[in-house]
DNA sequence: AATATTAGTGTAGCATAGACACTAATGCAA
DNA sequence: TTGCATTAGTGTCTATGCTACACTAATATT
């Protein structure tokens, strides 16, 4: 048994790393620090986690206050806690990944007061704390999970060209993919929905999609976990 | 900003799921609770971290004091915060998943005082706290990375049979695996070194093979990451 | 009417996964 | 010693999925 004396109470943030396609690149929302430690520097938003708050509803809160956006998706990413992480003491993270659809990421984020901005991924500043790592992991982690679940949808508004849904794949892999071997892999999911409308974007005009939960739904409940 | 009164200092332990694969089948160490809340319940080893120690440090040094083993595999697992989790106020959990070789696995867990035993995952008591859901999730996880991880050779000594080997997959899995196609899939991968010595155990003696790290390296310096 | 731009479509070769049954080497008991 | 029980070890065929690869279609602009 730990002694009474030893055993630390700690305080504990979320630190949410916020994805979203913008311009074809997988950008991160960022917000500039205002106060020591690390003034000036760009961070992950956060923030501490309240007396009876579980830790997505702390997520979920943080989230609303930075974007403006509810419903998101959003899944729990990793614990960090190495002491000395936070110069200010113990304190232990626990890093959410959340995916905006493009069309509602705010343009240019409205944070309170404190700047904030979105940047690419693989083209941003250094960050403070153990940001770094926790983006690193986050990125790994949203590659992996995109070619075995449907986390890619979440990445786009409700209708979506083929070409657009394949414009997000790329981004987040980030390498280019053949269009006739993704919308053959696509079409035998059989989990979108053709729409009547089509969209016009310079050229000729392309169908739109829907994402079809329900048959998704129906996939998984014949054991086909993870279509991707 | 939250204010400063509702943001509450917190408890934080670690649990541990820790497996090992006794008579064919896999098996989870748990202790008997000697105290409310939750007193005669078996639960998952655990216990508060420390001022000024790691995560993962707190919980090796749980795995430790619970089955005196070093060196074992060891990987974060998810992390539980709801409040209400724990009767005794707020505590949040990181919970961690560690893997322990047969021949390693203490025999009947001597821990100190408080009773500790195997039990299979599938054949086991209602567990205190969340830690049900913590088991479930740690099964789940083990069953995906069995899949496209190498972490099924943490299961065994450092020689093994190949039947042995496919017996760490087929308790984990939960199902029976074709002899052929696993062992085709094996050396396929190459990562198996095969052993003079050989190991009679009923039948026909069995070649030793040992799992080579180095050319395990090899591959993922390749960008085969996961060769499962 | 010509041009630029984006959408949309099929096939062939290769690798991987699953189904499937018999022979080989040893220990033990009659 | 021989036969029997027990475990180890081996190859092929089929189906499925992945990759590479090039042209036609529909619109807007000049």
């Amino acid at each position: 048994m730990p002694d009474r004396a030893q055993r630390a109470d700690t305080r504990v943030t979320v630190d949410l790393v916020i994805f979203a396609i913008r311009e074809a690149r997988l950008q991160v929302l960022l917000i500039r620090r205002a106060v020591a430690p690390f003034e000036g520097r760009w961070a992950l938003p956060g923030g501490f986690v309240l007396a009876g708050e579980g830790l997505e509803a702390a997520a979920l809160r943080e989230l609303e206050e930075e974007t403006g956006v509810r419903q998101v998706y959003l899944e729990q990413l990793y614990t960090f806690g190495d002491p000395g992480r936070d110069p200010r003491g113990r304190v232990v993270t626990v890093a959410y990944v959340a995916l905006i659809a493009a069309d509602r990421a705010p343009l240019e984020a409205g944070s309170d007061a404190a700047a904030a901005r979105w940047w690419p991924v693989d083209d941003r500043p250094p960050l403070a704390f153990d940001h770094d790592k926790i983006l690193d992991y986050a990125v790994e982690r949203l590659r992996n999970k995109l070619e075995y679940t449907t986390v890619g949808f979440q990445l786009l508004p409700r209708q979506f060209t083929l070409t657009a849904l394949q414009q997000v794949y790329e981004a987040v892999l980030g390498r280019r993919l053949d269009k006739r071997n993704f919308r053959r892999k696509i079409a035998l999911l059989g989990i979108l929905t053709p729409l009547r409308e089509r969209r016009t974007e310079g050229g000729r005009p392309a169908r739109l999609y829907e994402f079809s939960a329900r048959r998704f739904e129906k996939l998984k409940d014949k054991g086909i976990l993870f279509p991707f």
